[in-house]
Parts: C-alpha cells; structure tokens; sequence
DNA sequence: CATTACTTGATACATAGTATCATTAAATTT
DNA sequence: AAATTTAATGATACTATGTATCAAGTAATG
C-alpha cells in the first residue's frame, strides 16, 4: 500500500491528487499532522494542532480523506467518532480500551455470517459496520506485571 | 420482555423507576413520545415533539433510557447516531436504508468468530459493535413492482 | 406537612459538522 | 510569463449532539 520512496504525508496528498483535488499548503498541513500521529484522533484534536488552518478546511479535509479512503472513521464503545490512518477498503478495527491503540483486521470472515443471517431474514445485505473493543497484547503485559 | 396489562410507556417509567429514578410528567413525556416511533429516531426529533421538556431533561432522559437497556444507540452508514427501543440485553441491527426500518439481530453467531480473531492477534476480547444495512423484505417487494 | 434528595430547565459551553460567499491561490491556456 | 479559469480557503453563521452548572421546583419520606 504504501509507496517507494513517499512519505505517509506525501502518499495521503498524492491519493487527493489522484482523486482531482489540488495540492495546496493547507492540505499539506493536514497531511503532515496526520501522518505524524498513530493513534486515532478526533477532528478538534487534529484542529488544536493546526491553529493556522481554518476550521472549515481541516473539516473539509478530513472528510475527502475518509472518501478516498485512506483515513476511516472508527466508533469507540462510547459512540464518539474518531479518525484514523487506514487500510484502503474494507476493514475493521480491533480497538484497545486501554491505551487506544488500533489494528486493522482485513480478511475477517464476518462477510459470509452476515451473508447468511441476512438472507435468513430476507434481507438484502449491502454492507456493515463493526468495531471490536478490548485489551491490546502490550496492555496486557503491563497489567499482569502490575497486578 | 412486554410486562403484562402495561404499555409501552409505562414499561419504560417502570424500568427508570426499579433503577431509583423517579415518575415525572417530564419522564412521562418523554416515555410517551418514545412509545408511540416505531423507527429509530434522532434527539432532536425527539425534541420537537416534545416542546414542552427542556433541551437537557430530553438529554438527560435519552441517557438514562440507553444505560437502562430500553433504548439503544444505532448507528447509520454515515455515522449519524440515532435512537430506538430496544432488546434488553446485547443485540445487533438489521437496518433497512431504503425505509429505516430495522430488525433486531438476536443470537446471533459473531461472538465465537470474534472470540476466534481476537486471541489470533492475542487481544482480550471485551465487547464489539455491530450494524448491517440493506434493504428489507419489504423495500425489495416495492422494488420489484415499479421497477 | 416538613424535610430531604432528586429533577428540572435555563444557560453556557464543547465538539462535530455543513452552508455560504468573498477572497485567494493553483492549474491551465495562450 | 501573463492571463484566465477553476478550485480551495477561511470567516462566519448555523444545526445538531451532548455535558456542566446551578437556582428553583417537585417527588418521596419520615
């Protein structure tokens, strides 16, 4: 996914421009901040960090991000909204409540259960959301030396 | 899970009530309009059917409601949280995108398939979120006719 | 019926996001 | 390289969701 020689920064200006959007200084911003963060975020975190990009734009940016799918959207157990770094198409995330930290799990067999269940209640699946929540390996290991 | 001789409404005041929470004419309210939307709804819908609750007892009421388990939080395809009466217990949506409509999703088989991909990538599994989109029985039958 | 404790609604605030629109800046054409 | 076109920006205002505070009101209890 990511490309030779590209900055994460880089790569995320690219794929707008592959898309027909522009490359202009304030993207740059956005993309700079972004990729020099590796957890997820929320919009007025990445603002707070960005006092010199208008509001409207880091919005305005977020959002082309998640079109073209290098960013997503991932929902905590709380129902807030964050962002995040993604896997371009479809993925889910397995979220630690501890330390916020993401993996991306691809391939997940999720696909064919709904399949089944859909078709069980004739219904025409067309897609889905899930978000796994838990206790990452690191967090795990800290927690039972410290116990 | 419908007590007897008791309506809908009554039911979700009974449950506010076996948490220590008081019968007001606000919870009534607020009971009353909840009962009588079959489809998820927004707060703000829920408000201005209720011109006469303050903004925050709506809030307020929705919360308390949600962490009773009668009402639960859905979330669409495009991130808008909205309301609707609910199981008691964990349960996932089968959400119609067509007409709203949704289907409670019981028993159903993704917690061992979650249990299975989580101790694959060492993470201790604590809770998921889950929504399916589609089309229901009765969009597809609509469908088929004019189209 | 007096007291206590919970609830309310007004207000203010924080976050998230969109719409508008005059100005600015990128990209393209000549 | 200057002119033109078109997209992008940032200010502003607005909608929606939700929380915090706090004085005033109201259930529940003794």
């Amino acid at each position: 996914m990511r490309r030779r020689g590209l900055s994460l920064a880089e790569q995320l200006l690219d794929t707008l421009e592959e898309k027909g959007y522009r490359s202009t200084s304030p993207r740059r911003a956005v993309a700079n901040a972004i990729a020099s963060q590796q957890r997820h975020f929320t919009a007025e975190e990445l603002r707070e960090r960005l006092p010199q990009v208008g509001r409207a734009t880091v919005y305005r940016s977020l959002k082309l991000l998640v079109e073209a799918g290098v960013l997503c959207r991932v929902l905590l157990e709380d129902g807030d909204l964050h962002y995040q770094l993604s896997h371009r198409g479809h993925h889910h995330h397995l979220l630690c409540v501890e330390c916020g930290a993401s993996e991306d799990l691809l391939g997940c067999d999720i696909e064919d259960l709904l399949r089944q269940v859909s078709s069980a209640h004739e219904f025409q699946l067309s897609g889905h959301w899930l978000e796994v929540y838990g206790r990452c390996r690191e967090c795990l290991s800290v927690q039972s030396v410290t116990a």
